[in-house]
DNA sequence: ATTCATATGATTGTATACAATAAATTTGAC
DNA sequence: GTCAAATTTATTGTATACAATCATATGAAT
């Protein structure tokens, strides 16, 4: 399944925007992305529309399609609903996750706290989501999950990124157990406060962000 | 702006499918809606394309795309992320919202009622549409603002069902002046709490809602 | 020199033609 | 008669050709 070109060019037209090689306003050429991916116009167009419903790019009716890098006001308000969506994540998790579901908790801290000690960053990033996408699943809320996984891609390279501040990773690991406790005692709104508050972006880590735009 | 065909054809597509038009697993033939809306194939699948990426279709590569009716679990799951997107629009608004957003609400409410007391379900529905978007856009947070618009969208066939049944308009009516008064008051939890209530679908509503599926 | 109109070029949007793949049908062996 | 392989048909995916529209450049009139 997923052989047509137009899906793989889309995926790759993503990394890119991610990894920041176009500009802002800059526009997708449909000639020269078709000349670099070989192909003609047609599964750009189809790549085109795929980054254009997933927010990473606007079109504007006979003009092109842009790229749509989130500035900083936009981007806080992805965070804030990030912070939003996992609270609700989190507040229906108190009450629906199972047995299994809180040892995938435990054994994702585990390892996050083993990274930590090999002071792995990698790692540690890697387990933390393993962390945060069984909170999603645990919420028992497909379509729920299905929209914090993609805002939590979407917001994959400024997490990097915030991770790499010092003590960052202490207080997050304790943030951590937090939420998996209050989970463990089905305390939804302990739990959804804990996980509101930990993906929040306030006081220093605002900054931290901030500063981060200017590279 | 918009001048597209292929947009256009994705708008009456995806009324065609809000209306029922198509069953769950239907195909939508590419030739036939070519024939039907007099274009050729390539705007056809570009507005395809647009009900994929919103979900209302699926795409199976070299098969086809086959229209995508929630069924009761996933409508439940969709209602349940709008109430805490809701209420996660509550949350911000309480201490974000301006006196001509209170206005906007307090206005929006003295419709609703003139509505229920002309018996008018189309307008009260209206209204009260009016209502919940003044309070996405008093999150003053336009990423959350769009998010709560596009799952509102989705669900209007199915709340439209709602609203029908007896008692429903004047509890509606009872639970909107407590979440202008929650705002007011700048009491965040009151506020989100209430707009969590308010959009929920439990108990009687439920088994309104699962009984409207079967029409 | 400025401004407006026209013309030219570039780019997107749509139509059509072709290729690749999956579904359906036919044919043949047992 | 049933099953399997092969062939045909149908359908999607891609390439190319054409049309429509927008941006830029050119030129004339004031």
């Amino acid at each position: 399944m997923e052989l047509r070109r137009a899906d793989k060019i889309a995926e790759t037209l993503e990394q890119l925007v991610f990894a920041g090689e176009y500009r802002n306003g800059e526009r997708l050429d449909e000639h020269k992305l078709a000349e670099y991916f070989r192909v003609s116009r047609t599964p750009i167009r189809e790549a085109l529309q795929v980054l254009v419903s997933s927010g990473m790019a606007e079109q504007i009716p006979r003009r092109g399609v842009f790229v749509r890098q989130p500035g900083p006001v936009e981007l806080m308000e992805m965070f804030e609903t990030m912070a939003e969506l996992e609270a609700a994540c989190g507040r229906f998790a108190a009450s629906r996750i199972t047995d299994a579901g809180l040892q995938q908790l435990v054994d994702a801290n585990h390892n996050c706290q083993q990274a930590i000690e090999a002071q792995d960053h990698g790692r540690y990033y890697a387990e933390n989501e393993v962390f945060h996408q069984a909170i999603y699943k645990a919420s028992a809320n497909a379509y729920l999950e299905k929209q914090a996984l993609q805002l939590q891609n979407r917001l994959k390279p400024y997490r990097k990124i915030q991770l790499r501040f010092r003590g960052r990773l202490a207080q997050s690991m304790a943030e951590h157990v937090a939420i998996v406790t209050a989970l463990q005692d089905g305390d939804a709104e302990k739990a959804s406060d804990a996980l509101r508050r930990h993906v929040a972006v306030q006081g220093e880590k605002f900054h931290q962000l901030m500063a981060s735009l200017n590279n």
